[in-house]
DNA sequence: GTGCAGTGTTGACAGCGTCAACCTCGGGAG
DNA sequence: CTCCCGAGGTTGACGCTGTCAACACTGCAC
């Protein structure tokens, strides 16, 4: 394993055990083994290590994306699996859910992690355009019903990270609502 | 004007101008003309200026839905003007927006951050009653329809700062994509 | 054999949040 | 009237941070 490789993965880990806070360039350096100014020597900055992490967790989940794409289920199956997906990444690993979906300060600096993102939303409208081939979503624009059900997903991930939206005491989780969504859509 | 008040207002002019992380306390001390200590007077740590700030905005929205909700509008208008303002607001605020409904951390240390986020979704609920007395949308659980149509709003918002979504080139923007999802439940 | 590019190290700097100690001053207790 | 005391403000310090500069090693090109 490269030493950029181990920084990246030194800087997953400070990620998902401290949040982004507790990502700092000399942590990382020393969590990966070397000096604490040996980062620079391949990130530009502390960004280009947050961007480095995002990128591969984009990578990720397009190929996730991709995967539920072949499977022999249901159009409207495959689309709530890859939201299913998200959100399940979302509560595995908030920390870095919310640097991939929730920086965009970081993609602006960074363009190859915009791509990445664009190739994520694509991985989604083609499973939206599936669903609509099937008749089970409306013959809307495909960029905006995703767009639609992405931000929703969305939304309601960081309305349940903000306690406005409590999973227990029998309240609608966020599978359930988005689950209606698309049937409310479907009609 | 108390001092205390200068601290948040030089806290949210410094937001405005510089995003979240030109907001240091001894900026704020600063811009607001006393020490670089003397914020600790008032406040507790850097986030509960923060929070302060967040707080009167919340405040601002809450009053606008309650104003809206006494137009003369139809319930539909009247919902998709709310939303509108709320995406105005992050237009022409955008470090502000992300402070009041992009950070749970923020929100998890302030418990009455929290209460008035939930008189504000409280304001959307009512709206979202109007139109389902008015038949606009389906008789679906207030909170999840309020919850669902939020979420789109702000995860459409966080697209568009990301680049995803762009506005010129004639594709849909954000407010029409949430007349289409109002239109498309109400079918 | 020599030089050079890549990689890593140490040391330094300013700026940050935060803490502790001190100052000042106005208003109530005696 | 005097005293004192607490709220609000200041200065100075601490450790930590991101970043920069200078130096050291290593392996390959010529």
């Amino acid at each position: 394993m490269t030493t950029r490789d181990a920084l990246i993965r030194a800087a997953a880990t400070l990620l998902d055990t401290g949040g982004e806070q507790a990502v700092t360039l000399r942590a990382v350096g020393h969590a990966a083994g070397v000096s604490h100014n040996a980062p620079y020597r391949h990130f530009r900055n502390r960004g280009a290590i947050l961007a480095a992490v995002a990128s591969a967790d984009l990578e990720t989940l397009s190929a996730t994306f991709a995967d539920i794409r072949g499977s022999a289920q249901a159009p409207r199956a495959r689309l709530l699996a890859a939201i299913g997906a998200l959100i399940a990444f979302s509560r595995e690993q908030p920390s870095r859910y919310r640097l991939v979906f929730g920086a965009p300060t970081l993609a602006r600096d960074h363009p190859d992690l915009q791509a990445r993102s664009a190739t994520c939303l694509a991985g989604i409208m083609a499973l939206v355009d599936d669903c609509k081939d099937a008749g089970t979503l409306p013959a809307a624009p495909t960029k905006s019903l995703a767009s639609l059900l992405l931000a929703a997903m969305h939304g309601l991930v960081l309305l349940e990270a903000q306690g406005q939206l409590r999973a227990d005491k029998g309240l609608p989780t966020i599978e359930d609502n988005m689950e209606l969504m698309v049937s409310l859509l479907a009609r």
